[in-house]
DNA sequence: TCCAAACTATTAATGAATTAGTTGCAAAGG
DNA sequence: CCTTTGCAACTAATTCATTAATAGTTTGGA
């Protein structure tokens, strides 16, 4: 009766993983420091996203001194490849290929990456 | 206080804009049909959900009969675009070049869609 | 004209996501 | 010891997304 639970991480969830990603375990006040200045939330908001992150299972914590230091359990290449398969079905109809045209075309590549993806996929 | 409203569709918003990319305009009843037998909601909930997407400028209406007939203003190329951009800046630094290869890398591609791909490059 | 079917409008409820104030506890330092 | 301080836990409020029942209105046919 009322908005689905997610099965991925939200967009507020997943800025704190690429954090994570990045270096960890961190404590909250770390992971706090390390938010962009504009987006700081208070301490005990990120505390609950937090502790609802780990109650979700993607994050796992151990104590350490007299803070609990987290890490992240949820990899990055699953999340990426679900976000991806997400994108794809919602509206290229499910294939993969099309996305990768639209992408080739619609943005802006270098001409390194050009070059390199010209590589890329001849080795296929 | 509260969650941030979203620019874009939600996933729901989104399923029933492709239905209209697909064919529009049409009636609520009409959207009805089209939904798949599982996720069928309740009249009057889809109604909602269509009128509010009114409100947010995604689609528009006009009366024909006794029916509102709707059809779509927010073009799927823009959403599409804005998609990949999320996607891009929330998981791969940015950069567009960086999901491309992931998607060549990691999704399976058919040989056509290999060849294809090649020719594209090739023409860059 | 009047009725029934087909729609739209109104209203409300629920749960997820997000935000943050306040309280309580335990360790560190004097 | 006692006080300060840093942090976790608890509590609560707000907004959005979603769902749907019900009431009201329009239209087209008998």
């Amino acid at each position: 009766m009322a908005r689905p639970k997610s099965s991925n991480p939200t967009d507020y969830e997943l800025s704190i993983l690429k954090i994570l990603w990045e270096e960890s375990p961190l404590s909250v006040s770390q992971i706090l420091e390390r938010i962009e200045k504009k987006a700081k939330p208070a301490y005990s908001s990120l505390l609950t996203i937090v502790r609802l992150m780990e109650t979700k299972g993607y994050l796992n914590h151990e104590k350490r001194g007299k803070a609990f230091f987290y890490w992240p359990i949820l990899k990055q290449e699953k999340v990426s490849h679900q976000a991806i398969t997400k994108l794809v079905d919602s509206i290229f109809g499910g294939n993969p290929y099309k996305l990768a045209v639209n992408i080739i075309q619609k943005e802006q590549l270098s001409e390194d990456e050009v070059a390199e993806l010209k590589r890329i996929v001849e080795e296929l």
